[in-house]
DNA sequence: GCTTTTAATGCATTCGAATGCATGATATGA
DNA sequence: TCATATCATGCATTCGAATGCATTAAAAGC
């Protein structure tokens, strides 16, 4: 009794024997009674098939489960659909929903973001080759790379977009802000409010965003006379700025204003002021920050910051390489994203 | 004379005419005078060829720039070297450093990330469709996958690795955290300390983590005799954490100790009750989280809470795909990271 | 009813690297 | 000196989809 049961129990599982193996176009031909280019057309829909036939060949393909294999199309169309976008550990972590922005800028397009690695320091395109071998169509690098580096990618015809930077030195397409005119905006905001001694805060020497921030903030305070303003180098994180500012005022007078590169190295300057230091914000002195990243609005900083929308930017960077790809010869484009005043508690201001 | 000088001068740029295409493997066997298959033996030194030989065919492909396609590679080697990593705007935000760590290990391992977006409420396959037409080696996903869609994409013979959650009821290779038994952790130590009265700020009901953290937390109190503590649902942001906790206390009385499913969801809650409630932390009530994310260690937080390894978590996704490529038909593993507790300063503990 | 046009489909080749097998050139042994 | 073993290389095919061209069948024209 119990062994009929138990025999009689396992007719649940189908024993579909699933293939081993991807089912191809020549399967689902097969299987539809079609020639292999056939199916590959009622894919494409860019021929003349007939409507059954079509409607047949997808039917089959759906029961089999068939899905065109991306990498031979690729073979045939020299179109990979791959766009590498190169992005540091900083990078990655500064920039999440841009990297998100991005991938589903590139989906609507109908391209794949390859994710390629590369280390903070001195990143060179040695770091990219595992990807590079992937034909890919194009690049977004949110990181710096070397003019040599550079060219070399221009020789192998890929598609470069540069994100949030910019290459002084050789023409490649890119997405910027407007960083110096916004540092200096920034610098007219509080020297209109009175602050005349100044702290700088900024990120690596050798980051041209950082650089060019700083440039622009002290370039402005030059018109209006004021020099030799004391200056920190930082890594752009919220540890750096702490660290950074604390040195700075070892038995130093506290400035009246603190300028940072970034809005982490203000997080880390404010928290020196008001944890280690004992300082009130914004009544013993002011800070601003860099980026409006969205813990800047929260009550615990109330940061009064440069908003830059790294979204739009995203957007704007996949923008700039559909349009490159559609036309490689077209003379180098540059987008800039306009960085907006975030007014809020952090700083004295008129 | 201008004339002359103009003529002249052009002379700088080197007419070497790019080729328009990507040396190939032909491209180089031509010029180094050896048949295509000795160009690639040579590439994957894998088979018996002359050292001269590899070594003429090495240089000849550096001046040429002649790098092996991956692509094709794929096509005859059936394995493309390709992962895909599945993550929504929410789960990039929250696991930078994973993501970056995931790539590093995969480029340790030749492979390459494919970052596939998925939205945040329901994300299914179909999302993904244009990565899937990619014969990828394997799948990690840091979104929640219906059982159907997991047992399609297992059905395609990729291997699958859950990131940080696992599938309740089909078998799947996953990585978590110990979410329930370092929630019931948290539980101990505030009952320990006193607390009574508890309020519980979750994350979305249809999320399994904030799930198991939420039951594992309510399960330890109802253990001790603690039961009907009002649960607050949240999207796990700062906002929502915030905007929750502030709906719930309206008109209710101040609980002793809040447990947040996040750090974030927490911050949001830390920050109501100091700029809004105007309630002092701990003294008037407690506060934990749940991730130790970096900004938890700062002093405008101190957020007592469970730190996870989240970059230990990634690696150990891609040691378990890798594991699962060298073994298809081995048993299903389980990789489980050990939740820590960080006690610091918003929760009166004993 | 026969030719011409058009539409629908099949055939055969292509993309670039990998690889089993055959071949040729040395080296080794008898 | 000849046979055999060993090493290095070439030849030819393969992966799966796309596509120019050829072919067939049906529709239209006369």
């Amino acid at each position: 009794m119990a062994n009929q049961i138990r025999a009689a129990a396992p007719d649940a599982a189908p024993s579909t024997t699933l293939p081993r193996r991807r089912a191809t176009s020549y399967d689902v031909a097969r299987q539809a009674g079609v020639a292999q280019s056939t199916v590959s057309r009622s894919f494409r829909n860019d021929s003349a098939i007939s409507a059954e036939t079509r409607e047949l060949v997808l039917e089959v393909a759906r029961t089999v489960g068939y899905m065109p294999n991306a990498l031979a199309r690729s073979m045939i169309t020299k179109r990979s659909n791959l766009v590498g976008v190169v992005a540091t550990n900083y990078t990655l972590r500064g920039n999440p929903e841009a990297i998100y922005a991005i991938g589903e800028a590139l989906a609507a397009a109908g391209k794949q973001l390859l994710l390629m690695t590369a280390p903070h320091d001195n990143p060179t395109i040695a770091d990219l080759r595992g990807g590079l071998e992937y034909p890919l169509d194009g690049l977004i690098s949110c990181v710096q790379l070397s003019d040599p580096d550079i060219k070399t990618l221009q020789e192998r015809h890929l598609a470069l977009v540069l994100y949030n930077r910019r290459s002084p030195r050789i023409p490649v397409d890119s997405v910027t802000a407007n960083h110096g005119a916004a540092a200096a905006k920034m610098a007219r905001a509080l020297h209109a409010a009175g602050h005349r001694r100044f702290l700088c805060v900024g990120g690596p020497s050798a980051a041209p965003v950082s650089r060019e921030r700083v440039e622009g903030f002290l370039h402005q305070l030059l018109a209006f006379g004021i020099k030799n303003i004391p200056m920190v180098e930082t890594d752009y994180s919220y540890a750096g700025g702490r660290d950074g500012f604390l040195a700075q005022m070892k038995g130093a007078k506290v400035p009246e204003a603190v300028f940072c590169a970034s809005d982490q190295i203000a997080f880390g300057v404010l928290d020196a002021c008001r944890f280690t230091l004992g300082l009130e914000v914004p009544k013993d002195i002011s800070v601003v920050g860099f980026d409006d990243v969205p813990e800047a609005a929260r009550p615990g900083y109330d940061l009064t910051t440069m908003h830059q929308d790294r979204v739009d930017m995203a957007r704007q960077a996949v923008g700039l390489l559909l349009q490159r790809l559609a036309a490689p010869e077209s003379s180098v484009m540059h987008a800039q994203v306009t960085a907006s005043f975030v007014r809020r508690g952090s700083a004295k201001l008129e």
